[in-house]
Order: structure tokens, then sequence, then C-alpha cells
DNA sequence: CAGAATCCCCTCAGATACTG
DNA sequence: CAGTATCTGAGGGGATTCTG
């Protein structure tokens, strides 16, 4: 099936609501690191459940690393980017780029942190 | 609403299962311009359904320009990439270089045309 | 040839509530 | 704090049939 191609397959989950917000909220984290209630309340309306589902799909997909802190209570958790990660940083800056030359009507972008973030 | 961000709402279009490969389906034709059903014979898999949807969307986004030959019978109609959908080939591109470097494992993709094509 | 119409199942994603 | 569980509505997408 044509479905199997890299390039359908990895937009599949790219694609899917909140994922590129979600690294961009990780690249922006000292060390591209972040803890799961702080990319939380960085992108609001998020909600766990789906926050949740999408940082163990990054992980599976390994552009994503989750490393929990030993004996803390409460139990902190961190996210960072992998170097696979980063490089697909690259990608969603271009198609930030693309977007705002083609697409500069949608104003909302531009007053959101959207365009000062990784631009 | 974090939604309306430019990179989300891009993303969620382009996102949509096929929508890609259309794109480089138009891109390898003549003057990027394909038929519906040249398009159609290209994606072993796709429903007419699919392919009418997507393209549709793609020129409401202005990806993709549709022209009606006039008086033939049958009737014949073709699409063509824009400049800004050309542009966006050259993401594709990248996402497909970032796959084939970080999915390698996928070796579906590297069986089919998805390599050769555009690369 | 180039679709539109219908049916139907599945996944996505929000809301809400609960837990180690 | 960092999730999981459950329910629900909306949209995605395949299969099939029909049409100008």
């Amino acid at each position: 099936m044509q479905d199997e191609c890299t390039v359908n397959q990895t937009v599949r989950y790219l694609g899917k609501k909140w994922t590129l917000l979600i690294i961009l909220e990780l690249y922006k984290g000292e060390g591209y690191t972040r803890r799961f209630t702080e990319v939380k309340d960085r992108l609001p309306g998020i909600t766990a459940k789906v926050l949740s589902a999408r940082l163990k799909e990054l992980e599976e997909e390994g552009l994503v690393e989750r490393r929990v802190e030993a004996g803390t209570v409460p139990v902190r958790s961190e996210y960072t980017l992998t170097e696979s990660g980063l490089e697909i940083v690259e990608v969603i800056k271009d198609i930030k780029r693309w977007a705002l030359r083609w697409k500069i009507e949608n104003l909302a972008c531009g007053a959101q942190d959207c365009r000062r973030c990784v631009l």
C-alpha cells in the first residue's frame, strides 16, 4: 500500500493537532527539555489526555525522550527532544516560513508567540 | 485558540492521508500538471472520492489550480501546482530526507518510486 | 472521464472525573 | 505532579453505486 510511504507515515503523526506545537515547546525549553505541566501550561487549550498521547507517540517515533526523576514526590518527568526531533524543528520552521509567505491573511499566528518563537 | 496558528492549520490538511502524495504526483507531471485519472492511476489504493476531496481542498488553499478543458467529450480536467504548491514540494523533500535519515528501517518506501521520484 | 451520493466504520480530540 | 479512564460528538476515509 502507498500508505507505507515514509512521507505519508511521517506526516500522519506530525499532522495531528498539537504535535508540532508540542515539539516547538520542547525546543524552547532549556536543553530542549520541558516537564509535562510546563508544556501543558504553555499550550492553552490542550488537555492532559491529548498531551500524554502525543508525547507517547513522539517517544515511540524517537523524536522525544522521557526521563522520570527517581524518588521525587511528587513525581517529575521530563521530555527532551532527541537529535531527530531537533532536526525536524528545521522542517517546522520551513513550514512556518511557507505559511507566513502564502497565508499572511492569517494574522492570528503573528499575534501569538508563534512568530517570535522560532523564526 | 492555539489552533489558529498557521503551522498547525497548514499541517492539518497537509497531514491528511494522500495529500502529499498527490502534490508529488502533480509535481512529476509535465508542467506540474496531471489529469484526474492520471493521478488516480498512479496512486494505487486511492478512491475517487478522496482524490476529489483532496484536490478541492488544495485548490481552496491555493496550492493547486484546476482547469477544465472546454467542449471536450468526455470531459477532461487538469490540475496544476501553483507557485505556492511548487514551494511546498521543497518542504516535502525535506520531510522525506528526514524520514529516510531517521526511519531507514522503513524499506517499503525505498522499494517504491517514492525514493526515486523527488530526491 | 471526472466526479458526486450514500453507507458505514474508525480515529481524533474535547470534557470530565479519578489516581499513585 | 503526571498522568489514566470513560464518554461523546465530529470528521476522516474506504467501498460501492450512480451520472452528466
